[in-house]
DNA sequence: TTCATCTGTAATTATTTTTATTACAGTACA
DNA sequence: TGTACTGTAATAAAAATAATTACAGATGAA
């Protein structure tokens, strides 16, 4: 994986799941993960996006899960959160000129996509409730 | 994975490979991958480390494969290459006085490691020679 | 023996990516 | 109608990557 938005999407969904459908504030997730209240707010519109989680506006307001955590599996919200591809995105842009420099992107492509389903396969056997349940 | 190190590495032992015993520069290397010939050189000191190339100084110098292509997998280029862990190791520091934040960096510690295992046997399934084969 | 062409490596700068901060409009409750 | 939230944009700061410059040392060849 890519990139620390897994650490932090896995980080709020486990709150959300602990907090049992109790609003939790996106400034008191902030907190507990230890980073700015609008970086959470933002991984909160994709996590909504998704399906994952509910939020309330106004006073009071917040975030719970929209859906029973047995229902979201790691392989899910890896996939929420990856963006492109896997090893991060073909950022190289070779000389077209050399025999492997010209393909090498699009076997390197193939390359990552299949070790990446591999990947999703192995986190999806994990639900958030397993993964929420290790913390007492 | 986690770097641009990996295709980086990886062009530059296909290269090698399709080289067939012929020393080749950095300099030539790095016109390939269309980047800075420091950059390969510097990676290229990480694949001697592994016993993966070896590399002539002076004139007419440069690089070939020390052992054949045969005899390296995908997966011990994603070793050589990755550094601390998989996703990028931890940086955050989440709260300790919060009972997620207290102990998820350690609960995604072992799933990252659970995961990493796995990817790197789906690489290892694949040699170097394999994956150089896929350019004419 | 000296020039040219390489590697090895350090130091610095530039670029890109990620994260934090500030600001404020809109919503909802009390 | 004030207070406590979300939503969102804009900007700034920090961190990670990559490029550049520079030069010493190795090697081969004129």
């Amino acid at each position: 994986m890519n990139n620390g938005r897994f650490a932090i999407a896995l980080h709020i969904l486990t709150l959300l799941d602990k907090a049992n459908g109790e609003l939790l504030s996106s400034e008191y997730l902030a907190g507990s993960i230890n980073i700015n209240p609008v970086l959470v707010r933002k991984e909160l519109i994709n996590l909504r996006n998704h399906g994952f989680v509910q939020s309330k506006e106004g006073k009071n307001g917040g975030s719970l899960l929209a859906i029973s955590s047995n229902d979201i599996t790691l392989g899910e919200v890896y996939k929420s959160v990856r963006q492109a591809s896997f090893l991060g995105h073909q950022k190289n842009t070779p000389n077209p000129k050399c025999p492997v420099g010209k393909d090498i992107n699009e076997h390197l492509n193939s390359l990552y996509n299949d070790t990446e389903l591999i990947l999703i396969e192995q986190l999806s056997k994990q639900s958030l409730a397993d993964f929420s349940k290790r913390f007492k």
